[in-house]
DNA sequence: TATGAATGAGCCTTCATTCAT
DNA sequence: GATGAATGAAGGCTCATTCAT
């Protein structure tokens, strides 16, 4: 009786156990050989299961943006305010508990800026729609709830990408100590004027 | 006696006569043979201006970034509102004109995001600073003649970076043909609350 | 499954196919793409079996000198006395027999003296201690067997080294075809000395 | 009037003011461009005072050499008995005094064992004779003077060699510490044998 | 299915040498 | 005589990918 591998899982393996080595060095510095001995498996193996490197780390981060997401779901369900949900939400940009998330984030952020493919695009894109459908979701019941103002619906794309901004802001420039306090700064000062006064 | 070159010229021309073999194929695909070729010089001859290839990407960069700069001051001058200067501003992410250095832009972002090193972030830094300072003295400017509200001093990074947001965003998601609108929505939608009514 | 290779003799054989081009041309002017050729393998085969250039000579020398080792024993316990004994060793260094090895020799000793570093180091010791210990007991076999007079121990070192010495100095001299006269005419005054007179 | 530039002077110049870079690094990685700096002159001047980079290595072991000679001159007239000059001469291989020009010989019987060439046998054939009648005469007037015993003679070449041959040994097997006392253990016993008894 | 030995195109980089000034 | 900018041949080496087992 032949074994039965189950190939879904085991790509998710492969991906997976390469994740310390991807943080520590970036994907360049990541060849095949090295994914091989780490995920314990023949490098002709590793071409059974993907196409290239790049699908690995696409791989990857699918796995911890789904945990990720997860996460967040519980945390977001357990705010009171819709300006709390933003601040939860801008939170991993800059909490250590996120950190090794972020720095492949980072990553993948790169490769899609580079070397733009269309399944890392299609990847990049249902990401992109399921955070922000969410994050519309979040704005427009609190219209509807009268705790935001009609016109913060205008907003929610620009506010929606600004986390994201202002990390690769500080990334750039070296300033991602004080991300947190911009972040938060920032989120207070406009639902000063997005927020019903009641 | 020798040649006297004025080395920091041949530098730019060198970086300057790669820009559209950049721009074609990404660094990544650029090797040196072919940057020799294009700038019309030997292989070595690089190797006399600049230390690796990254550094002539970064040359590159800080001329365009210069030029366009320039350019931007001038269109800046002739608005007569913080809004409208904010659209202008935002105008680099969307418009044809603007399209080549965009595309190096990223790939710069993309590079410093993967590979920081101190030279390019010190670069970054002090281009971010240079557009920023000059973005929120427009906002100060417009609060000190009564044109915005005063809260709007707080928004001002975040706005800031919306628009690289945005356009990274719209990078990944392949939806860069909303990114002009998305943009114009956003502003228009903001300075709805930011402007004093009269 | 994979096919399954012995490395350690393939590393042999890689190593000994280039041994004439080595004899012919040196060490220096060497090019993985020669060895890689004669050897009928890729370059980056050669790759899997060694670091360098100069862990393939490393190789090459350590198994010349394993064959001239053995060949040398059984010269050795064919003679009489302890002077024929210390001729046999010395004709390694002018026997047409041994001129390939010899050269190999001499650009060993040359990368050795260049770019000691302590794989090689710890092989030449080896080298050297092998060969030494054997000579060292065979005068002490000789005064022990009342053939040499005890003095002749404390001279066993000065004695081993004086053919290299010769062979170096030949060599630097271009004096190669004196060295076999002066090494007998040595070892013949030298014995005088040493050997009891019946 | 043009200035009168003394060739041979500056040739000799260049040669000595690249010394400390040859001891640290080695021929091997001296460049023309690192000489011709250290030389405080372009580096196309180098191509007028030498062919290639094995000259400047020639000049400078023939300024030292010729120096260290004139030492030994003047510290052998010095000595009271054969046995002393002989361990003055092989001094040279030990003391700290002459580590520098040690590190320099090395260099030059490394290159010329790898690539002998025309110029480079002929001074060291030069240098050798020079050292050797030297060491020849002493001998021989040992014996005239009824301080050696005959068959000292015989055994001239061999002896100078030793030093020399210990030398080669010590480096490779990094026994260099053992150097003087394996030398001067050989001196002591040897003259033992050739001494003349009074 | 799993393997890992073999590959070779092509990269970056070095540096001795030239030659116009 | 002196210079140093320019060169380009040539080298070592990497690594994604293949494929026989």
């Amino acid at each position: 009786m032949a074994i039965i591998v189950d190939k879904v899982q085991k790509r998710k393996d492969i991906a997976f156990s390469c994740k310390d080595l991807f943080i520590q060095n970036g994907i360049n510095s990541l060849t095949i050989s090295q994914i091989a001995k780490v995920a314990g498996v023949g490098k002709g193996t590793i071409y059974e299961y993907f196409h290239n490197k790049e699908e690995i780390v696409f791989e990857l981060v699918n796995i911890l943006m789904k945990e990720h997401s997860q996460k967040l779901h519980i945390t977001l369900s357990e705010q009171s305010s819709v300006k709390n949900m933003v601040k939860k939400f801008s939170e991993f940009f800059y909490t250590d508990e996120n950190s090794e998330l972020r720095t492949i984030y980072r990553e993948f952020v790169s490769i899609a800026l580079m070397t733009p493919n269309k399944k890392m695009l299609a990847f990049q894109t249902e990401c992109f729609n399921n955070y922000y459908t969410w994050f519309e979701e979040i704005f427009k019941r609190g219209v509807a709830d009268g705790k935001l103002i009609p016109q913060a619906i205008g907003l929610v794309k620009g506010v929606f990408v600004t986390a994201e901004g202002m990390f690769i802001a500080s990334t750039s420039t070296n300033a991602i100590d004080n991300l947190e306090k911009d972040l938060n700064n920032y989120i207070d000062n406009l639902f000063e004027l997005l927020e019903v006064k009641s």
